[in-house]
This record gives structure tokens, C-alpha cells and sequence, in this order.
DNA sequence: TCTGGGGTCCTAGGACCC
DNA sequence: TCTGGGGTCCTAGGACCC
């Protein structure tokens, strides 16, 4: 078995990984301090625990368990909404600090950021890991929210030393470090490597971290793909994936899905499916973009799903336009006499909004008349909420299947 | 994990062309 | 009609993430 010597020089590159803790509850907790040392869980709105307190995991609360097992293990706990306004605005302040460090700040996700801190030693006459605890600092006292952080070479070396000190620690992995971080950490818990990669690599015998980097370059690339190696790569202190601090600010694909209370009637399956396509549209309308082409699908109640791909003549997001498209999808899946319990839309292939054609439209006043009425409603929306206005088509059941013609391309089961 | 919602990227293999 | 080789594009589906 071939072996590979782990690196590496001290500091090629630092990267510094932020991670909030229970950061949805941590909101809630900074914004109602009674709130602090108990057990809280956010996600009532759902049926399933979305986040927890500490103090609720200590006492086996996780995510994803039912909000009734929750009061039934431990019933003085305190169930929340969740309020995804306040924890943007908390993870917009986020950034705001990091960036007050450095401007290599790329906000990964609502609870987590990476900053390249590379060169930054001298300017601030610290070392990287005093560095690190004045960016934990100002984050607690201008947020009064936990955060764990992690320094080392690489994305993926500061993820692994970021989750070691949680909650609240502050881990650094040197080059010749390395290796102690490693050895004890299940490939599993190696960010980007799932259960299937895991058990294939189990196989291979391959079980921790350290396994996996001392393999060979040639064994790393002839046993795994493409985002393995990568992954390989970095565990090894070798940077493949840089901070990339752009905002995003456009998306490949918006779905819209949700699951309800098992049923086999017609209209009220073909309601949600409307509620999808009506939310999906509207949040493309607010990104100005536009699909070619859109999937429906419906989920039975034994959790198969099936899903149907309908390529647009035009790219546009009015739910209008796009209801008669839904239509078809929706007839081509529902069978009667099933039982389904969630419904969904993806909206694909997104164009910006700029460069869609309007032949679809015959009369260009007909298109400025709908974009005057979707501009009327996603003002209504943004100021009141979403559910101030509906479609009139979100309620009614599908037309007749006979009455459309539009062209279906594949199908997938 | 007996199952919530919203995303991204990679790859094998088929279709099509020269 | 069969044989040969090679390139590109697209799709379905897998795998993972928070």
C-alpha cells in the first residue's frame, strides 16, 4: 500500500472558517435574553425541530424530530417560529464584521463563513490565532451570539477545525498538525464526503480522515471522482478551493415544494402544486430571471417520486403563462386513486430577464399588461406578505387535459 | 434520520455529426 | 451495408451541502 507523506509548510495560505452555533435559536436567544440557558427549538411552523439550543440537544433534541416528541421529552421546552428575516439580518451583520477584517469574506451560508486571512499576520501585529479570537470577540459582543472557528491551510482543514472546538472554541491546524486532526476523524464527518462515499470507502479500507490523505495521488484518482480528489487535495494543505467573496446573486435553479397530510383529491393536490408554481415564479420575478424549462412533481404517499420536464416555448415567470405548462405536467403524473403527500415545481434553466423573447405573446400589450399586474402583486407581497394575494388559478381545479396542446419532452419516474 | 426545504456540481452514456 | 474513429452536446441521475 503506497503512502503519502503529509505535508507542509507552516502558513502557505489561512483560511478561517466561522460557524455559528444553534445559530437560528442563538437569534432568537440574543433578541430575548429570557430566552438564554433554556431549552428552545425553532421550526413550530413546520411540525419539526429546524434548530436547538444546547441546552434542548443535552437532552437528546435533534434536528428534524417531531415538535410532539419534543413537549414529550421535555415538556418545559420553549417552541419557536422561525424567522428567517431575523437570521439574515444577523448573518448580513455577520459578514459586516468579517469584513471589517478582511475583504476575503465568502458567506457560504446563513450560519457560515470562510475569510482568507492570508498576509494579515504583520499588518495587524498578532498572530493568526489572536487573529482568530478578536474576530470571535467582536462577533459575540456586537451579536451576542456564539460562534466556533477554525484556522488552517485549507477550506476544508478549517471546517474540520472549526466543528472541533464547537460550540464556542477556537481550533488552529498547522501544516505539521495535521496529521493528529486527522487520525481520529471518520471520513464521514469529512465535509463533502457522504454515507455512500463513506461505505465505499470503508471497502477500500479506508476509515478516518488520515487514511483517506495518506493515500497516493494515483490511488485517490483512480478510485474516486473528480470532487474526492479535490477534497483529497485539501486535506493535504493544498488550496483547490479559494474564498470566493462575490455575493451571489443569481440562481441555476428555484423549487418550490411542500409536503401536507396524505390525500388523493384531484384539486387539492393540483392547489399545492399552483401554491409551488406561484411562489417559485414569484421568486424568480424578484431575481429577474426567467426559466426554459420547468419540472412538476408529486411524491406518494409510499415516498416515491415522480417528476415530469417541460421544456417552455418561451422563458417568462408569470404563473399565467406557466399554469397551462404545470397543467400538463400534472396530468401526466396524477393517478387517481393514489395517495400523495407533497408536491413540488422546479423552475430550470434560468435566463436573465433582459434577454427572454416575448413570441409568445402575440400582442406585446397583452405581455405589458401581465408585467404591470405581477409588478402590482410582488409590491403587495414584499410590503404585506405572501399571502395577501392569490390566484384565482391557484384555487380552481385543472382544466380539461384535452383543451391544451403543448409539447412534453421526457419523462422521468 | 422512516423522511423538511432549497440548492450545486459531476459524470456516464446516448445522440448526432464529420 | 458494414466498418472505424473522434468530437461535441445534452440528459438523467448520483452525491452532497446547509
Amino acid at each position: 500500500m503506497s503512502s503519502q507523506p503529509l505535508v507542509v509548510e507552516e502558513w502557505r495560505r489561512v483560511i478561517l472558517h466561522v460557524d455559528a452555533d444553534a445559530f437560528f435559536v442563538a437569534c432568537e436567544q440574543a433578541t430575548n435574553p429570557r430566552l438564554k440557558g433554556r431549552p428552545v427549538v425553532v421550526g413550530r411552523e413546520r411540525g419539526i425541530v429546524t434548530a436547538a439550543s444546547y441546552e434542548a440537544k443535552a437532552r437528546g433534541i435533534k434536528r428534524g424530530m417531531r415538535i410532539w416528541e419534543v413537549k414529550r421529552l421535555c415538556p418545559e421546552a420553549i417552541v419557536l417560529h422561525s424567522d428567517y428575516e431575523k437570521y439574515s439580518l444577523f448573518s448580513v451583520r455577520l459578514g459586516e464584521i468579517l469584513r471589517e477584517f478582511s475583504p476575503q469574506v465568502e458567506q457560504y451560508s446563513i450560519d457560515e463563513a470562510f475569510v482568507d486571512l492570508t498576509g494579515l499576520r504583520r499588518p495587524s501585529h498578532s498572530s493568526y490565532e489572536m487573529l482568530g479570537r478578536r474576530i470571535q470577540e467582536a462577533i459575540t459582543t456586537e451579536l451576542d451570539i456564539s460562534v466556533s472557528i477554525g484556522i488552517s491551510l485549507t477550506k476544508v482543514l478549517a471546517k474540520i477545525a472549526s466543528r472541533e472546538g464547537k460550540p464556542g472554541g477556537l481550533t488552529v491546524i498547522r501544516g505539521r498538525e495535521i496529521h493528529r486532526h486527522l487520525e481520529r476523524l471518520p471520513i464521514a464527518e469529512v465535509w463533502g464526503v457522504g454515507p455512500n462515499t463513506a461505505a465505499w470507502c470503508a471497502k477500500l479500507g479506508i476509515n478516518t480522515a488520515l487514511d483517506f490523505a495518506r493515500r497516493s495521488e494515483g490511488f485517490i484518482r483512480s478510485h474516486f471522482s473528480k470532487p474526492f480528489y479535490e477534497i483529497w487535495q485539501e486535506l493535504n494543505g493544498t488550496v483547490v478551493y479559494p474564498v470566493r467573496p462575490e455575493p451571489k446573486e443569481s440562481y441555476r435553479s428555484i423549487s418550490k415544494v411542500r409536503t401536507f397530510a396524505p390525500t388523493g383529491d384531484r384539486s387539492a393536490i393540483y392547489a399545492q402544486l399552483s401554491a409551488n408554481l406561484e411562489d417559485a415564479c414569484f421568486k424568480a420575478r424578484r431575481y429577474r430571471l426567467a426559466p426554459q424549462r420547468l419540472i412538476v412533481l408529486l411524491r406518494t404517499q409510499e415516498f416515491e417520486e415522480r417528476a415530469v420536464e417541460l421544456r417552455l416555448s418561451t422563458a417568462c415567470a408569470y404563473p399565467i403563462i406557466l399554469g397551462r405548462f404545470v397543467q400538463k405536467g400534472f396530468e401526466e403524473l396524477y393517478e387517481p386513486g393514489r395517495v400523495y403527500r407533497q408536491t413540488g415545481v422546479m423552475l430550470t434553466n434560468l435566463v436573465a430577464v433582459r434577454h427572454t423573447q416575448t413570441s409568445l405573446f402575440e400582442d406585446q400589450v397583452q405581455l405589458e399588461r401581465l408585467e404591470r399586474l405581477y409588478r402590482a402583486v410582488d409590491g403587495l407581497r414584499t410590503r404585506l406578505g405572501m399571502e395577501v394575494v392569490a390566484g384565482g388559478w391557484a384555487l380552481r381545479g385543472p382544466a380539461p387535459a384535452d383543451r391544451l396542446k403543448i409539447p412534453m419532452v421526457n419523462i422521468r419516474v
